[in-house]
DNA sequence: ATTTTTGCAAACCTTTTGCATGGAA
DNA sequence: TTCCATGCAAAAGGTTTGCAAAAAT
């Protein structure tokens, strides 16, 4: 369970209003433990009759992915999901299982993408780097 | 440009027929050097009188990557992109300014699986790594 | 009082599917 | 001739947008 409180913290550090169906969008994307997208919580705030509507579930969802809260990633399938994450670390892995992710720290990308620029010329600005596989929890079973 | 002999010659050996529209499917993807998506191909097709439909286009996709002639990945901006990629290699990087995408052999990511794994106890069996940046050409401009 | 944000509904796009027809093996 | 592949049109999702009403500063 994450706590909401950095999340109207930060959106107020960088100039948005603090609103009910912001917070609202938090609070369900806290209470998530593994990685969802954006028509599960418009469904969810359906059922909970939260009074939040699609348009304003992407539009908050665009926010905190702005200001570093959650990462867009893209899952095998192809579908968009999201993940909470803490700020600065870029990268992700998410059990096939269970679907939890987990944040990976600096790993050696960078020896990487230098390899990666020696070989092809590329300069290399940015990556994106998605691992799957099994959760400790998930291995066990 | 990229010969479409190799792709009929797949399409054979894994007991796919051989048709015209595929054919036409593949000329497609053969002519550009950039990454594409489907709804451009099916606009080109259409442009071009080709009389390939819309489902067969995303169809025909499908199976090419399948067959590992085109690989599917995504771009920053979250839309589906396809390339045209060697069978056996599985990472790209792709030029930001021309969309030129090149095949990157392996570079050390196993290594930084295996580094992720100790570090958070999952067990990794697939990754996506995606790299971004400039190539030669648009770096010299 | 002014500026943001929201909800709704409609528009837009991408992708998938059902099904009768046409083409490949 | 038998089966696979196609085209079309319709359906199904996902995402964005316009705009008047409501809430925040």
């Amino acid at each position: 369970m994450v706590d909401t409180k950095p999340w109207t913290a930060a959106l107020d550090r960088a100039g948005y209003s603090i609103t009910e169906p912001r917070r609202a969008v938090a609070e369900m994307v806290a209470e998530r433990d593994s990685h969802f997208t954006a028509p599960e919580l418009v469904l969810e705030a359906k059922r909970r009759r939260l009074g939040v509507g699609r348009a304003t579930v992407f539009r908050a969802l665009e926010v905190f992915e702005e200001l570093g809260l959650v990462e867009r990633l893209d899952l095998p399938s192809g579908e968009h999901a999201y993940v909470v994450c803490e700020p600065a670390h870029h990268h992700h892995v998410v059990c096939q299982r269970c679907g939890r992710g987990t944040d990976v720290e600096d790993c050696g990308i960078e020896d990487v993408a230098r390899q990666i620029e020696a070989q092809t010329g590329y300069l290399v600005d940015s990556h994106r780097v998605e691992l799957f596989g099994l959760c400790p929890e998930c291995r066990a079973s």
